[in-house]
DNA sequence: CGTTTGTTTGATCTGAGTCAAATAAAGTGG
DNA sequence: CCACTTTATTTGACTCAGATCAAACAAACG
């Protein structure tokens, strides 16, 4: 009855069915529906695989499809004047990618890695809506999810040190891969250092240097290309925090 | 039919009815709704009149309440865990304040100036949302909208000069002020340094500066306290743009 | 009218940007 | 599979925009 209870009793997920195209009891659209619901998104709904660096769609592209990341990793990025990029977000396995009331997407989404997307035409979703009212609700809980992200990171790019933004990113893909249910120590980071320094509003070679000085303190391992291992998670979130 | 409609065609505004209560043809809650339905909200929603400086909510609060900002002006702050602030956004008379699907608040909101405030309790708000079904989607626009500036503000604070962030600062009043239908040059600015600087992931001398830097290079002026007058817009906004 | 709060201005310092060059890794086509 | 190109990363030297520290001034306030 109470529209906000969704949001209040995250425990309730547990029992809501698992899209099978989307795979998504993480964080994908279809979290709240029932089975019969599913069904129909299901066939409805376009899955498709797309390698490394494809554009899901660009800024100003009139926004006609919503789509779910099933598997992958993607950043959006805005265009300045000046021909520098802004990196807005990244994206993860289960994240809904490209809702918007706006006619137009307001940013671009390029693949990252090669990845499996859940593509809906957005005719389809305004019937589903129709059909399912809680699908708005949905989508409005998704909207303040993403307000409330964006944000904390103008806190973090606003009145944090470079070191303590290096951390902060860090600690955000630890988050990101809890909440796809991988509470790993050992993640993949798929972005170059150019994309999480167009992210935190730094460059590149001192994203490097941080990255470089949190090895040396031990805090953190590469083992390979695209990959940290978080060895002292305690240290980078204090640093994070502007505790150092 | 199209749920989408309500923001493809702004035009249509100008025909609905405005609420006496709120006054908010402008950006407010109650925009989509006819007038039986605005009675109804005034009849549930009380209006208080408060000083400058009083909290409308804090940070944690239990979000029980949405609040229209029917007169003047309000900050809306975040506090870092090292005891700064970060001013996460200015609202302006017509904007709503605290509709959100979490459990608390997410910041807190501070009045600026003497206001007045319509409030609506979230139980009542939660009755209208089932009784109109059409304000759900007015609540996910205004997100989205919300979301859109908050990416723009990201953009700002990342990658532009301190005089580049306060023309952008500055421009973003006059936007405001239109949007309020006051389409003038000078505007009411009653925040400080200050909270400018949080705004801006600035310090307060460096906006200072850059404020005075503005003055003489006669593009603004300052004719009394917390008024700006804005005589070269160009100039401004080609700074803000990066054209400089 | 004294006190508090906000603003301006100056002097100095420093964190991160810029420029540059050396590796290292990943593609690519023969 | 290997030479060759391209793209990504690291590291160093230098610079500068904006922070910090400090002090004078102005406005608001009780």
């Amino acid at each position: 009855m109470n529209p906000f209870d969704a949001v209040r009793s995250p425990e309730a997920l547990a029992t809501v069915p698992v899209c099978d195209r989307c795979g998504s009891r993480i964080a994908g659209l279809c979290q709240p529906l029932d089975s019969a619901a599913l069904d129909e998104v299901s066939s409805e709904s376009q899955q498709t695989s797309l390698t490394a660096h494809s554009m899901v769609f660009r800024e100003g592209d009139p926004a006609g499809r919503i789509f779910t990341l099933v598997e992958g990793f993607a950043k959006l990025t805005r265009l300045l004047p000046d021909g520098k990029q802004q990196v807005v977000g990244f994206r993860f396995a289960g994240d809904v990618i490209g809702y918007t009331t706006l006619p137009t997407y307001p940013f671009d989404a390029e693949l990252l890695t090669d990845s499996r997307i859940c593509r809906l035409e957005r005719g389809q979703l305004d019937a589903l809506l129709r059909r399912y009212p809680v699908l708005e609700r949905r989508m409005l809980d998704l909207c303040v999810q993403e307000l409330t992200a964006t944000q904390e990171q103008l806190v973090t790019v606003g009145r944090r040190s470079a070191e303590a933004r290096v951390a902060a990113f860090l600690l955000s893909l630890v988050e990101a891969s809890r909440r796809r249910g991988k509470p790993c120590t050992v993640l993949e980071m798929p972005m170059t250092r150019a994309d999480i320094a167009d992210f935190l509003g730094l460059t590149l070679e001192t994203v490097s240097r941080s990255l470089t000085a949190f090895r040396k303190r031990g805090w953190i391992r590469e083992p390979v290309h695209h990959r940290v291992e978080m060895v002292n998670l305690r240290a980078v979130s204090d640093l994070a925090e502007g505790l150092s």
